[in-house]
DNA sequence: GTTGAGCGA
């Protein structure tokens, strides 16, 4: 099931500028007058979707008009779900990435933290992506003090934490509307306590052109079962591989493994070339001399 | 192209 692309949710540009300055000089933002998005009273009727494959979906509009609140969801196109369009790889289904428990303490956490937005993505077609759910408070993304640009997350707030909850297991990981990038959802306010669980990466480079995060994955996982994630890091605005990328280990004996037995092995087209990772996050293989 | 990335007021 995936919902219809609704009036009032900003479709994607023509094209996304390639050589645009990393400024985004030539896109000035509507700049509306608040930043604050709160759709009208709704009831919540519309149960959320199982899953969202809009991995293909074409742009349906090419109207922008969300300076006004989006009609409510009084009827929603469920019933033709396409097959998954990915997935021809390895047959095994996609992993989204791990989510973290709830954040304990005050159950009042009903705001979920949201990332990897696009410039272009506002709060409209932020509101969008869930307005099927019924069930969105609010959304505020997050700009620049001084020039107004989206910074790229932000925050969706919901009735309830269960609303948040069920969004966040059903759509995290999934595809968003009209975009080849999944969502990347989390618990707001769980800045400080989101990782609790080491993890052991390595960095792999040489990765051609087609190589997903899945693929990436895929290719690491047959042989090693601990494989929590796969990242191929892409440039934010172009969406283009950068050619390297990021596997992540339970176990570290795993890790320790697959540096050497994999180091050259074929993924996709090409050898891989493996090395340490650079963690910034002080997981897993610490630097030496340090306490 | 060769070491990502994610918390507002």
């Amino acid at each position: 099931m995936m919902q219809q692309p609704q009036p009032g949710v900003a479709a994607p540009p023509p094209q996304a500028v390639p050589g645009a300055p990393p400024h985004w000089g030539g896109v000035p933002p509507p700049m509306p007058a608040q930043h604050q998005y709160a759709p009208p009273p709704t009831q919540q009727q519309a149960p959320p979707p199982p899953q969202m494959w809009g991995h293909q979906a074409p742009p349906p509009t090419h109207q922008a008009a969300y300076g006004q609140a989006p009609p409510p969801p009084h009827q929603a196109a469920y019933g033709q779900a396409p097959p998954p369009p990915q997935a021809g790889y390895y047959g095994a289904p996609p992993a989204p990435a791990p989510v973290a428990p709830a954040p304990v303490g005050p159950s009042e956490v009903r705001t979920l933290w949201i990332g990897d937005l696009q410039y272009w993505m506002d709060e409209g077609y932020i509101y969008g992506c869930f307005a099927a759910t019924g069930e969105v408070q609010s959304v505020k993304l997050i700009r620049d003090k001084h020039t107004g640009q989206l910074q790229g997350y932000g925050f969706v707030e919901f009735v309830t934490r269960a609303a948040a909850e069920r969004v966040l297991q059903t759509y995290n990981g999934t595809m968003m509307p009209n975009v080849e990038l999944p969502f990347r959802l989390n618990w707001a306010t769980a800045g400080e306590k989101r990782d609790d669980s080491p993890d052991y990466t390595i960095f792999v480079g040489d990765l051609a052109a087609d190589v997903t995060d899945y693929v990436l994955q895929e290719t690491f996982r047959v042989h090693y079962p601990s494989v929590k994630g796969a990242k191929v890091v892409t440039d934010k605005l172009t969406m283009r591989t950068k050619g390297y990328g990021f596997v992540k280990f339970g176990d570290p004996n795993e890790q320790a493994r697959a540096m050497t037995e994999m180091n050259g092995m074929l993924c996709s087209s090409r050898p891989m070339r493996i090395g340490p990772a650079a963690n910034k996050k002080a997981t897993g293989v610490q630097e030496k001399g340090e306490e």
